[in-house]
RNA sequence: GGCGACAUAGCCAAGUGGUAAGGCCGGGGUCUGCAAAACCCCUAUUCCCCAGUUCGACUCUGGGUGUCGCCUCCA
């Protein structure tokens, strides 16, 4: 079942074929976010890529192990609990909470753990203790700062040298750090801060430092994905790498592929919380739903710059709903009997595109590719569909079920078709009590009467399908 | 200033050294009481520009132009 598959490593610059740790496991660390408030769709991104990426290696056999971390103790959240006079705690538990209403949206699994920073300070104040006594940090006035200077390979993930960074850095230079580019591990406790006893003094942990410690207590020294947004590449991943490394004593530990997504961009430009222009997830889920959202994300590969706006979203709506009503065509056809041998065909594309659809998720996770795939399959369904119940053709029930297992196998690794039927006032029963009145109207000619339980049911959210073999419906 | 990514039809978007997937929109047709859905047909002699390598390049190399990103919190 286990499939060779590549993937795109930042650390390298090149595809390079995937070769698990241990066999038939793989350890995945995303980065979280930091919750200070709602999660915008640039946000979900990652979360999306890699739900659809761990669902696929779960397919094809691995045994997934998915850790993804909140920064729970952080200057934002401070600040924001400042400004609403509450605690840095309420303000991290509230969003926390969004992060998970609006990725439950998006049919985003759960990762197996959810480390936060503030379950896990002695740990990294241990780490850092152990980097300071490796001679890789040093204490400075209740703070503690990695020595870039002492790691010969910082650099190596984004690719820049010491010296050029220094040359352009537009950061105030701190005259007290032995290396402009030395960051914090540690940060002595200012006034109105939450902080941590340490042996050197209170504080609390600087941002990279975290993942660090989590991954390690979470996935081992080395594990082999390691994921996140572009915008982590540097400083986040390059100081988690030193860190990692120097603090293992072992050159080759820590992630072994780095993969990053593309931004989410707006008008083109990146869309960011500090620059105002970003759409929350919460608020794009008023007007659209969740799984359009998480399809519409799909639609692009996770390398590439994805550009949001109002129209591309309707696309990808359109496009989903052709998938979906396949899907209930092809319900609706299982639910007859027959067995007839005219589906054999279908059924080898089936397993064609089926092959196909995993050879594009296996060549960098491809979903775009992929879900052309997806495309080919939805079209013979809907033609094998129509010779059944328009043409006469007689059913293959026994191939038409591997048609559809493979058409629900495609779909579940996209992650669509999952969304709960809404709660409806009106019952089942009695849609099909008004489609019975109405085939009566049509049958006695009378236009108005039908054409009025139509717009009736269609006001309710109910739609209306009239076939040659009967009418279906759909909620929409 | 340093480093990097990308440039494919009206829009979006895959892709390969061998002659351009898929989706959306649009046009025509079939089916239908009308709708809806679906199906069929049409919609890039061409992949930013200029050189070069090659039997052959959109795909490789060099140069140019443009857009974006990172170098500061950031998914």
């Amino acid at each position: 079942m286990i499939r060779e598959i590549t993937v795109y490593n930042t650390l390298t610059k090149r595809k390079e074929v995937f070769c698990p740790l241990e066999a038939g496991k793989v350890g995945i660390y995303v980065c979280g976010v930091t919750p200070y408030n709602d999660p915008h769709i640039g946000n979900a991104r990652p979360f999306v890529t890699w739900d659809t990426i761990r669902r696929f290696l779960a397919k094809i056999g691995y045994k997934v192990r998915y850790i993804q971390n909140f920064t729970d103790v952080d200057d934002k959240i401070i600040r924001t609990a400042n400004e609403q006079g509450v605690t840095w705690k309420d303000i991290a538990d509230r969003y926390i909470k969004a992060y998970f209403t609006s990725m439950d949206a998006l049919n985003v699994r759960h990762a197996d753990v959810y480390p936060r920073v503030s379950e896990h300070i002695p740990d990294i104040i241990a780490m850092v203790q152990a980097l300071i006594e490796g001679g890789y940090a040093y204490p400075l006035e209740g703070d503690v700062y990695f020595s870039v200077d002492k790691f010969p390979e910082y650099g190596k993930l984004s690719g820049r040298k010491l010296e050029d960074m220094m040359a352009g850095a537009r950061v105030e230079i701190d005259e007290r750090k032995n290396n402009p580019m030395d960051f914090a591990l540690w940060k002595a406790a200012k006034p109105g801060e939450p902080f941590w006893d340490s042996p050197w003094g209170p504080g609390r942990p600087g941002w990279h430092i975290e993942c660090s410690v989590m991954s390690l207590k979470y996935l081992g020294k080395t594990f082999d994905f390691h994921g996140g947004g572009s915008d982590l590449i540097f400083p986040h991943h390059e100081n988690e790498i030193a860190q990692s490394q120097a603090c293992c004593g072992d050159w080759h530990s820590f992630a072994r592929y780095w993969v990053h997504n593309g931004f989410i961009t707006i008008h083109n430009e990146k869309m960011s919380k500090s620059a105002h222009n970003f759409f929350t997830v919460a608020d794009i889920l008023k007007e659209y739903p969740g799984e359009v959202v998480r399809f519409f994300i799909l639609q692009t590969h996770y390398r590439s710059p994805l550009d949001f706006s109002d129209e591309r979203l309707k696309d990808a709506q359109a496009g989903l709903e052709r998938l979906a009503n396949s899907k209930a065509l092809a319900d609706a056809l299982a639910e007859r009997e027959g067995t007839a041998d005219t589906a054999s065909a279908l059924a080898a594309s089936a397993a064609a595109a089926r092959d196909d659809f995993y050879a594009a998720m296996a060549d960098d996770f491809n979903t775009a590719l992929a879900i052309s795939y997806l495309f080919s399959l939805s079209k013979g369904i809907n033609v094998y569909y129509n010779d059944v119940m328009n043409n006469g053709l007689a059913f293959d029930a026994k191939n038409f079920a591997a048609v559809r297992a493979a058409y629900a196998d495609m779909a579940e690794i996209i992650g669509i078709f999952e969304a709960q039927s809404a709660a409806d006032d009106l019952q089942d029963a009695a849609i099909e009590g008004l489609i019975q009145e109405r085939l009566a109207a049509r049958q006695a000619k009378n236009w108005a009467r039908a054409d009025e339980i139509r717009d009736e049911l269609k006001a309710r959210g109910i739609l209306l399908e009239d076939a040659s073999a009967g009418t279906r419906w759909k909620r929409v």
